[in-house]
DNA sequence: CTCTGGATCTCGATG
DNA sequence: CATCGAGGTCCAGAG
């Protein structure tokens, strides 16, 4: 990892054209190559940057870039295709490189999928004597989250969301308008399944006939634990 | 902006529960608050992050942790949500701190409205005797990129993409499929443009009888600057 | 390998 | 303020 301060203009050009005017920037080379360009705000998204695999060489600026002040010109050109960074660099206020070494990565937890396992395991959530038929029952227009029966063995639909919004609703209705045309499945109802469920999404569901369910992500995964500790 | 090499472990709480095992990377403090955490690869985007509006604040190890070997815990709080960002660190390589000010921000050019305008501008392009009806022409589902009309006089619906593919046909197809129903426009033909167009939207696009254009961005942009001249 | 859908999406435009 | 669409999207999982 190369950390360097400069003053320095940018341009990209590639799947658009770019432009950074001069100014004082963080400029970081990546062990593989890669360069970003980050300002002091923002989010984590650098102002202009070559993603990898790619190639960093530093050049001599021309007549007409020296005698506009420019010491280092770097030219980062993409591997597989004509994406070009060009850094024009007036100024070098810090320049530090470190070995790393190669991340061990990042576990993650909480995700869609894994509120979607929870809750097939655990689909008596809904009600008593609810069961799983299966998780990603496939229709011509995409997979069901989980399709399920209820106590009285109707077909059941559930969508789940960590985030309910209102296309989550408009999903849910598309499979259930086909489903409900099937004479083996109908008649199917729905659950709408999220973390948290915005109000616009739960009154359009609501009017809809499709049941709301608020999931306890904490809750599902203790229940998750001591179902695993009696086996 | 602050620039820290570090040992360090990271957890995050939020949204999602993500765990960065013990490893050297690279902390990123920008002047509003945000920190990154950067490895030597992969993509622009962090390993983990927190964004503004967010505080930072360094507080001292528990027992348990300088019994690990923490010497410092960097708790990154965002302002308005429960989201909270954990860095222990075990060591640190570097620490420097740069004054970059605010920077003048990027200048983009070759989007998708760039190419629209253009075309508008010039829809005798796409045949001699065509004429401009409206850009961003209004319909229930949402908006036509450019309306136009024939040599014959016929209306022709026009979608512009920078790439070409599958989902812009189906768009296009919508609104055709809309606009045929309206007796006033009635026969509407579609053209499909775009700078680059996959063979698989090629083929759905033709198919359907929508014509596809490929679009020379430099082209156009060539023939704007003429029109300019001239006057 | 390509394709598909989610994302701690980000970012900008628009009502 | 929220919503909507596009992204140099990135990214992981499935086929």
């Amino acid at each position: 990892m190369r950390m360097v301060i400069a003053t320095c203009s940018v341009d990209y050009d590639g799947r658009l054209t770019a432009h950074l005017p001069l100014a004082k920037r963080l400029l970081l080379v990546k062990a593989d190559g890669s360069v970003l360009v980050h300002s002091d705000g923002g989010s984590y998204k650098p102002l202009n940057w070559m993603s990898p695999p790619c190639a960093m060489a530093e050049v001599e600026p021309d007549e007409a870039e020296a005698a506009e002040g420019v010491v280092a010109v770097w030219v980062v050109q993409h591997a597989k295709s004509e994406d070009r960074l060009r850094v024009r660099i007036h100024e070098v206020h810090d320049d530090v490189r470190h070995d790393l070494g190669v991340d061990p990565g990042l576990v993650k937890d909480g995700v869609e999928a894994h509120l979607q396992r929870l809750l097939a395991e655990q689909i008596e959530v809904l009600g008593e004597g609810w069961t799983l038929t299966r998780r990603e029952y496939q229709t011509p227009i995409g997979p069901v989250d989980i399709l399920c029966r209820d106590a009285t063995g109707q077909s059941v639909a559930v969508e789940i969301k960590r985030r309910g919004e209102i296309d989550g609703v408009e999903q849910l209705t598309r499979y259930l308008e086909l489903m409900n045309r099937d004479p083996h499945l109908a008649p199917v109802t729905g659950v709408f399944a999220a973390q948290q469920i915005k109000p616009q999404a739960r009154t359009l569901a609501e009017d809809r006939g499709i049941r709301c369910v608020v999931l306890d992500y904490a809750e599902l995964k203790g229940l998750d634990d001591t179902t695993l500790r009696l086996f």
